[in-house]
DNA sequence: AAATTTTTATTTGTCTGACATTTAAAAGTC
DNA sequence: GACTTTTAAATGTCAGACAAATAAAAATTT
């Protein structure tokens, strides 16, 4: 690695870059130890404070860990399905709603890549998982619950199904799709009419993983994208004459 | 925003999650210029060259850029489609080769994702579209082509398809799983034979999205990733007992 | 008066040098 | 040999400075 023309932009920037390109190239491996800043800011000819800055961009992204002390330094890190997960769900939220994604949209998107875990998911199923999802359907009837706790318990519940997969890709895909949606879902307001039609629909999708029917899951989820998306239109129409 | 106790980690990295949050709660908008550096070194009482460090840390993330001179400064970054690709595929890239990820279940979360939008895509896939994937076919089919240029054309080939569904959310999404495929990919060594199997499936792929098949198409990429596992079988057989 | 050029002020980018803090290993002590 | 103390190396933080870019203000010219 570590070629640096200065002719056009952030040092700092550049010197991440260059970094990075090594450790996806696997030029520098898991754990190893990269060259102290002391020694990197002699090597790209900078600064110490331009080398930090590089190293908190790559901090930023998970690349690196650093670890104070002597024999301490930066050490390339194995990105974890945890470290990717977050990183996942803050910019897919972020995406959403800073681009004028219709609900539509979003809401197509997130179902299709569901329905693509449900057969899975129905062969595969553990009795724990299934456990999980009645549970949150159980939360989910409470009579006192929120707009914003129904809504995380909606989004407990569907990550419980793409975890039945046992799929940790599918599961880390997923995980921006599922979470990004709800933001936007926080948005309306369930009647308790909803609720209940929603709730049977999730009694429908567990009662067909119990049974490890592919074909009711999926025709469930269907149902259950449609009425959602029918509910986001009579939200839009509300708005449109409140009166 | 901006509370910071002084007790537990790097400030740096308490700064830069104090304004993430703001982000993400709207708190701060897109375009809104953040205060200066001097400004947010008073107000978190750090010096500059911490703030600076807070700052790159959100620039690694695409949540603010920076313009120097008068009136400069840093801004809320409205997060792109195309920045979140990038960002997807590294941190996917990344998540595979770290992590003694079974190319099965790579394979297997890559096909079920990319059969949820085969339906989406029979549907309304543009001329254009199913131009770009003959034309991939076609390069497929070159003599001299590397295995590289092969599995590059392939991921072409498949983004075309997910781009088929006129989903960008979808799209997005896809980015990671197609993409982070092709390292693992690159490690085989395809066959006269087996680039003309995969040829023909592409062929059998792009003829049902013109007729508007979908039961064909999700049938032709079934066979196709039964038939791509089957390739990475081979491979790992051979280098088990190589003699 | 309008257009152009020059100046100025602001802000990020970078550098130097220093001190604080953490931490593992080396040295010393019991 | 086990424990304690010292030391050295590394990151974390700070202060102050200068460079470079850039937009707005001021001055000049047309």
């Amino acid at each position: 690695m570590k070629i640096d023309p200065q002719k056009p932009a952030d040092l700092s920037a550049q010197i991440a870059q260059a970094i990075r390109d090594a450790i996806i190239s696997g030029e520098l491996i898991v754990d190893e130890r990269l060259p102290s800043e002391a020694e990197l800011s002699d090597h790209f000819q900078v600064s110490r404070p331009t080398v930090r800055e590089a190293l908190k961009r790559l901090a930023a992204q998970s690349l690196i860990r650093t670890q104070r002390g002597a024999s301490g330094g930066a050490f390339v890190n194995r990105i974890s399905f945890e470290d990717a997960y977050s990183q996942q769900i803050t910019t897919s939220t972020l995406l959403l709603s800073m681009n004028e994604i219709s609900f539509d949209t979003a809401c197509e998107a997130r179902f299709a890549l569901e329905r693509a875990c449900a057969p899975l998911s129905a062969q595969r199923r553990t009795a724990d998982q299934l456990a999980t999802m009645r549970a949150e359907i159980f939360r989910q009837a409470q009579p006192g619950l929120t707009d914003e706790a129904f809504c995380s318990s909606d989004v407990a519940f569907h990550r419980a199904l793409v975890d039945g997969a046992s799929n940790p890709v599918l599961s880390y895909q997923l995980a921006g799709a599922v979470e990004a949606m709800q933001p936007l879902m926080n948005m309306i307001t369930f009647t308790a009419r909803s609720r209940e039609e929603i709730i049977g629909l999730h009694n429908r999708i567990a009662d067909a993983l119990e049974a490890r029917d592919e074909a009711k899951v999926d025709a469930a989820l269907v149902e259950l994208e449609n009425y959602t998306r029918k509910l986001a239109q009579d939200v839009a129409q509300q708005h449109r004459k409140p009166a």
